[in-house]
RNA sequence: GCGCCUGUAGCUCAGCUGGAUAGAGCAACAGCCUUCUAAGCUGUGGGCCACAGGUUCGACUCCUGUCAGGCGCACCA
């Protein structure tokens, strides 16, 4: 049972019986214990509509409130409606649904097939710190989405044809022959070493990319080519499908699209006058691709880099939806840059330097739990700023060190435990600081709901830490293994149940969740 | 010049799609281990939520403008 979608439904209920109203009501988690566990202020929104005092809305919904075995309710000034658990309820939680394994999953995106690309950066070089963000963040979303109940298919689109790879190749060539490299070439330390490898330079790098993903912890289920479109004739069908449309044209020996029909601020070229694809057209093809592979949800992740491109493949995805009969639902995830320091110093992140940071040094230097924690852990549309020295230094009082520690520290106490324990019986919740913990981890599956709607995984860390600095109060206050076997049973229970929650959101973020530390 | 993002404690950042006295972690200071992990806990100081208007019973949150920073504005990818 999610408490905060009864709540919700049961008040939903109520305003269309007294008042045959419909309307969206607000549940919070209120910062005060005295008022309750879930709180509502939807009787104050609504006193203009209802012409009544907020605080006779409030007393009317509270009178005919009739679940007082879930939760009982105060009636606040100037018109809350705060929510108070009932005890044996959640004792009978904590002992029964918190346990699970899949604790927090749920139905809500049921049925929902959605593509997820993201990092998809040039097979060109090594991988730089803000990919490692891009990655972190896809990785951590797909888990959400997936835990909320839909069909999440990960992809990274391989940009392995085009100008890029073009110079890459001439670059790694003119280094072979010992000529000089040329101009607009690629001019990083890591040519050089690309240069000596038999292999392919493109395939050599790619697969060096997909080296510092896994150990990154971040998985696909495609690596998609954007050779292959070329080469299937993809790119000229999707084309062909835009002309025949009637949303491209042809002007001054190019091809257009007609994206200011859907907020761009001027028409793109999908045909260069040279005859050549733009990546533009050949990205389209790879989304009209998307969509005849049956995916409604498209979701990317990009750099804030290339957010100028936004609006262009909005109209694109529009456009051919509306031709193709279809309704998609395109969203894209702007991940802000991240700056990276050292000791102070910003850090060049520049493919061309040569004298710059890769994800790969970074994941080694400081380990891929801190890493990802870190890469996740902030909003995904504010400026990173990572500093590599103090991660490392402050690794014994950083957040995500703090979160494991707690789960270690249970982890501890469940070794200890006597083994001729009794079932959990009579109060688990048997003090404030316990309550506090328990209708913390009643919050959950809530949290993984918002997180997966809202396509924000910053959510779960941020609820990791208050979870674990609740703990940590309790364990403070309270002793769990104690000379009566059956309040430590009980307390074992409370415990294991918050074990279970900080395992289950540091896997989401695809964090280990430690034994011992 | 135009567009997107950001501006909250000294620093890094939350703030639950408009609600109750604005929070956390670092940093500073003062305390707490003969008892399950002190990588923890408790307390103190620190804020005109960039600024100015507006909408609202009610604004850090929504709208407009200004200022500051980041990033983009190709028949590049």
């Amino acid at each position: 049972m999610i408490l905060r979608s009864f709540l919700r439904e049961k008040l939903t209920m109520l305003l269309k019986e007294i008042w045959n109203i419909e309307t969206s009501i607000p549940i919070l988690y209120p910062d005060q214990p005295k008022f309750g566990d879930y709180s509502t202020s939807v009787a104050m929104s609504l006193a203009k509509t209802l012409r009544q005092k907020p605080l006779d809305i409030a007393s009317t919904l509270a009178e005919k409130w009739e679940w007082t075995d879930i939760c009982r309710l105060e009636v606040v000034a100037p018109g809350y409606l705060n929510f108070f658990v009932n005890e044996s309820l959640l004792d009978t939680l904590i002992q029964g649904k918190c346990l699970e394994d899949q604790y927090g999953s749920s139905d809500l995106l049921e049925g929902k097939k959605i593509l997820l690309e993201y990092v998809s950066a040039n097979p060109t070089g090594p991988l730089h710190i803000g990919h490692g963000r891009w990655a972190a963040l896809g990785d951590s979303l797909a888990r959400l989405l997936r835990y909320a109940g839909a069909q999440v298919w990960r992809e990274f689109y391989v940009n392995d044809a085009g100008n890029q790879i073009r110079l890459l190749r001439e670059t790694i060539q003119a280094v072979r022959e010992g000529k000089e490299i040329p101009e607009n070439g690629y001019h990083g330390a890591y040519i050089t070493d690309v240069a000596k490898q038999t292999e392919d330079p493109v395939t050599y790098i790619l697969n060096w990319q997909k080296e510092t993903l896994k150990n990154f912890g971040v998985e696909f289920d495609r690596y998609f080519s954007e050779k292959s479109l070329h080469d299937s004739g993809m790119v000229q069908k999707t084309l062909d499908f835009l002309k025949s449309a009637g949303v491209a044209y042809e002007s001054e020996g190019a091809l257009w699209l007609r994206t200011t029909d859907h907020g761009d601020d001027k028409d793109r070229v999908l045909v260069k006058s040279d005859g050549e694809y733009t990546y533009f057209a050949v990205d389209i093809a790879y989304h009209q691709d998307k969509i005849k592979r049956g995916f409604r949800h498209l979701y990317n992740i990009l750099g804030a880099d290339h957010h100028g491109y936004v609006k262009r493949m909005e109209a694109a995805v529009w456009l051919l939806s509306q031709a193709d009969g279809v309704e998609t639902d395109f969203r894209i995830i702007i991940g802000q840059l991240v700056s990276l320091y050292r000791n102070g110093e910003p850090v060049r992140m520049s493919k061309r330097t040569g004298d710059m940071i890769t994800l790969e040094e970074v994941l080694e230097e400081i380990g891929r739990d801190a890493l990802r924690y870190y890469m996740v852990m902030r909003k995904a549309d504010t400026h990173l700023e990572f500093d590599i020295e103090e991660a490392k230094k402050q690794s014994e009082e950083n957040p995500v060190f703090y979160v494991q520690y707690a789960h270690a520290r249970i982890c501890g106490i469940l070794r200890n435990l006597p083994s001729n324990l009794p079932v959990p019986q009579g109060t688990i919740v048997d003090s404030p600081e316990a309550r506090l913990l328990a209708t913390r981890l009643l919050r959950f599956p809530e949290i993984v709901q918002d997180a997966a709607t809202a396509l924000e995984p910053h959510r779960i860390p941020q609820y990791l830490e208050d979870v674990a600095s609740v703990f940590h109060k309790y364990y403070t206050v309270h002793r769990i293994i104690t000379d009566d076997l059956q309040t430590t049973a009980n307390r074992a229970t409370l415990v294991k149940a918050t074990k279970n929650v900080l395992a289950l959101g540091l896997r989401l973020i695809g964090v280990s969740a430690p034994e011992r530390m």
